[in-house]
RNA sequence: GGGCGGUUAGCUCAGUUGGUUAGAGCGCUACAUUGACAUUGUAGAGGUCACUGGUUCGAGUCCAGUACCGCCCACCA
């Protein structure tokens, strides 16, 4: 091939739409994303895929996840680790089938008209088809996972991990069923645990209402109606008369009997200091009911409607009895008082309803109780796997978090009354027993024929998802994966997940295995418009990433979300900052490009080559550095920064310098193949596409994804600084002609000395800076730039800011040089450069 | 109420254990087609590092406090 053919070989931009699905292809033909394929025997390094909600498509937070993921599994891969990224995918209990539920009340019907069977059926169709969607996102991504071990929560081996679980926990007393206050959602008509109530802060109104002898202040006065008791505070003198009384009071015509007790925990200052307390629908009242013997009354049901409790509100809605309620209560004069209030309201984390507490009888877990022959509560069996350095949180500041999470939880509220989701695995027969099984021919079996009724709640999804690392693994099976590849080495996440999922895998793993479900947590932020809003479907800010991979690629995108994220920190992303690494992923492809169009032959070349010159010697160090740069932050998680060093090695230092001086000082085939086929191996992790590409240039038989990380070999720190003389002359001069507006075209005459560079170099500074050299000096005053002198008819302008600067930090340097103080206590070293800084500055007037 | 994070160039962000006149990318200005790249090159302008005190020979960096922005947890009836 001459010149012309191989130019018109490879095309001048990178296309990346047109070599990815390619790419890809021959990553999985290959078989290398499953570790049992790997020619190695380095220590296995594995990462579970958190799995997405099996409900639609991936958005750019899960885009960020998979970047960082691959990127830590293709470092790994290449440094010779047995790699295994598990993916997966959940069935996501309450969101999928709310999903569902949307879709069904478009068609205008609804779950309950097509029934339990019918339902799950369409579910099931639902999830088949968005988990295609996800599948072809996450190759889009070019994410190295093993297909072949993909896993989904529901699935029948995962189903059975789930079963199990419960089934010792409940054998370990460590799940028991039980009637307490629990979180409602009116629509979703399901519990949900404490987690999964957020809160809205609304403009709510503070009612005061004369209530016998007292004045009780609530938002909420329809559930006066089935209040059992009246708390003060100990010490409060105006209501000390009352306590232990039993008073019967009419609210409206409605008769209740309360219980006046005295407790610490009301205060005397907040509304009028008095509660009207409802065991039934507040949590803290519960408490109080169980504290001081209240009776407990139920006056609001699931739907969200009073019960005959309710008196003459029977069937109205909470809103619409609280209407009516204050309405009357005006009527009969027992409004004291509205006052305007801010309060939180609690709201469904999936659909925003106003969850509604009230008693159920319902499946738990207990985390408070000691588990048995461990002397230890789950609670403490999570704590302790953080605190002892067992596993790593980063960032670190996140462990506080975890651990007042963990400290303030209270029994696991389990049982779900939607139907998407795993059958609890408990069965009742006619006698009322309680079978607990592994499967209803089992459950049949211990019951001696008696007839059986399964429960019809089903499992909260974070039971199963919370046994992920070790479920896909085949647990409870004695699997030779699970034996291989648990522990896992990293779970990477968003931290706003870090309760729902991190905390409770790593308490049911440790409880279930004895194990860590993994090493090291490594929480990622939120990805945000520029603006720093989140993305959202109802603000349009969203950015869909395929779209971004067909405009920019695959690989500019991950640059994207790599480049100036930092574990733990929000990322804002935007079309600009992705197009910014489109440039870079094409110059690495131009980079590439005329290395193949200077070069003779395209070969691998293994060991380093030797210098002829100083620009070779320069090069090679800070390759060398660039490696150890690199490999140290990939060490550390610092993925921002090895990506930035490597956009740094390849623009301003290879693309900018050394291409420039390879064409004139020519004949540098082989380090520049040396150079740009361990660039593409350190590049990969970040950029795997136009990487492997431009290595099918050196290999068609062999692919990048499995070579070998370099190590880096010894250099001189000593010729970076003797380059950047070279650098910094060149500049100047380029500086001086743009001053004295030379064109570009015209080479001045020119003389330089130099005490560090050699003729040779300054022969190339002349041809960098585009000046003519001439064998002698000029008739002129020389011009000193660093430990060069340059003779040239061209004025330096120094402008009187320029000036003044340089005489302030000249003052600046000397009464520092002046100082005893900080001669005698500064370092010898900080010293001596002090003094050559003021050699320098004086050098330029 | 408790806790956490942020505040550095017009914008998005780096700044490791305190030690050059504080950096990068984008944007901006001027010039340019030189053996790959206009998704380019060359040169340049642009910052009292939120504020106030303190420690230190020396503070963007450490300490205390203030202001503003954001987040999490608890939750008040």
């Amino acid at each position: 091939m001459d010149r012309n053919d191989k130019i018109e070989a490879l095309a001048k931009a990178y296309e990346p739409s047109k070599y990815e699905k390619d790419i890809y292809s021959a990553w999985l033909k290959s078989g290398f994303f499953n570790p049992d394929n790997l020619n190695t025997a380095g220590q296995p390094y594995v990462i579970s895929m958190p799995p997405p909600n099996a409900t639609g498509t991936l958005h750019l937070g899960h885009a960020a996840g998979l970047a960082y993921e691959d990127l830590m599994i293709r470092y790994q891969r290449l440094k010779g680790r047995k790699t295994l990224w598990l993916p997966g995918t959940d069935h996501a209990a309450i969101a999928t089938q709310n999903k569902v539920e949307k879709i069904l009340a478009q068609e205008g019907t609804s779950r309950q008209a097509l029934g339990r069977e019918n339902f799950l059926t369409r579910v099931k169709d639902f999830v088949i088809q968005s988990q295609g969607t996800i599948h072809e996102q996450i190759r889009r991504m070019g994410s190295s996972c093993d297909w072949s071990r993909e896993r989904y929560t529901f699935d029948e081996g995962l189903s059975r991990a789930v079963n199990e679980a419960f089934i010792k926990m409940y054998n370990d007393g460590l799940i028991y069923r039980g009637n307490r206050i629990v979180n409602w959602c009116p629509r979703c008509q399901s519990t949900l645990a404490d987690d999964e109530v957020s809160y809205q802060e609304q403009d709510a109104k503070l009612y005061y209402i004369k209530y016998g002898p007292f004045v009780v202040a609530t938002t909420r006065p329809e559930t006066k109606l089935a209040d059992t008791g009246v708390a003060v505070n100990t010490d409060d003198e105006r209501y000390k008369k009352y306590i232990g009384q039993e008073l019967e009071i009419d609210l409206a015509g409605h008769k209740i009997k309360v219980k006046v007790f005295a407790d610490k925990a009301v205060d005397k200052d907040f509304g009028s200091g008095v509660i009207g307390v409802t065991p039934a629908h507040s949590a803290i009242d519960y408490e109080f009911a169980k504290k001081y013997n209240l009776k407990i009354i139920k006056l609001i049901d699931e739907t969200g409607k009073l019960l005959t409790s309710g008196g003459k509100y029977q069937g109205l809605k909470v809103l619409e009895a609280r209407e009516a309620f204050v309405k009357d209560l005006e009527l009969t004069g027992q409004i004291e008082k509205i006052e305007d209030f801010k309060n939180n309201l609690s709201v469904c984390y999936r659909c925003e309803t106003p969850v509604e507490p009230l008693p159920s009888e319902q499946w738990f877990v207990a985390v408070d109780k000691k588990i048995p022959g461990k002397n230890k509560t789950l609670k403490e069996l999570a704590i302790e796997a953080v605190k002892s350095g067992d596993i790593k949180i980063l960032p670190e500041r996140f462990a506080k978090v975890y651990f007042n999470w963990l400290e303030n939880l209270h029994d696991w509220c389990i049982s779900r009354q939607i139907w998407w989701g795993h059958r609890i695995p408990v069965w009742y027969d006619q006698e009322g027993k309680i079978i607990v099984a592994h499967d209803e021919q089992e459950a049949l079996t211990k019951a001696n024929g008696q007839k059986l009724r399964q429960d019809e709640d089903t499992l909260d999804t974070w039971f199963s998802s919370s046994l992920w690392t070790f479920s896909t693994l085949g647990w409870p099976a004695k699997t030779a994966d699970l034996k291989n590849f648990h522990p896992t080495a990293v779970m990477e996440t968003g931290y706003d997940i870090i309760f729902f999922w991190v905390a409770r895998m790593i308490l049911m793993t440790e409880y279930i295995l004895g194990q860590k479900p993994f090493e090291t947590v490594y929480l990622h932020g939120i990805v945000r418009d520029k603006e720093g809003l989140k993305m959202s479907k109802s603000l349009g800010n969203g950015i869909d990433p395929i779209e971004m991979i067909e405009k920019f690629g695959t690989d500019a995108l991950r640059l994207s979300l790599i480049i100036g994220s930092a574990p733990g920190a929000d990322l804002r992303l935007y079309e600009e900052k992705i197009a910014g690494y489109r440039n870079f992923v094409n110059k690495l492809w131009n980079i590439s490009r005329y290395i193949f169009i200077a070069v003779s032959e395209v070969k691998i070349i293994d060991k380093q080559p030797s210098s002829k010159t100083l620009a070779d010697r320069w090069i090679l160090a800070e390759l060398n550095k660039l490696i150890e740069q690199v490999t140290a932050d990939l060490d550390k998680f610092n993925f921002s920064g090895a990506g930035e060093k490597i956009y740094d090695f390849s623009w301003n230092k290879l693309a900018d310098w050394y291409l420039e001086i390879s064409k004139i000082e020519g004949n540098k085939d082989d380090i520049l193949l040396y150079i740009l086929q361990r660039l593409i191996i350190i590049s990969h992790p970040f950029t795997p596409y136009i990487t492997e590409l431009i290595w099918q240039e050196f290999s068609r038989d062999s692919l990048l994804m499995v070579q070998n990380w370099p190590t880096s070999v010894k250099f001189d720190d000593a010729v970076i600084s003797d380059f950047a003389e070279l650098r910094e002359l060149v500049t100047a001069i380029r500086n001086l002609k743009a001053e004295n507006k030379i064109a570009p075209n015209d080479f001045p005459d020119c003389y330089i000395e130099s005490k560090i560079l050699d003729n040779n170099y300054l022969a190339l500074a002349a041809k960098l800076s585009r000046v003519n050299l001439l064998d002698k000096k000029i008739a002129l005053e020389p011009i000193a730039i660093n430990s060069s002198q340059v003779w040239i008819n061209l004025k330096k302008e120094t402008s009187v800011k320029e000036k003044q600067d340089i005489a302030n930090y000249i003052e600046l340097l000397e009464q520092k040089l002046a100082d005893d103080k900080f001669l005698q206590n500064a370092p010898a070293k900080i010293i001596e450069d002090t003094k050559k800084k003021l050699t320098e500055a004086r050098k330029k007037i």
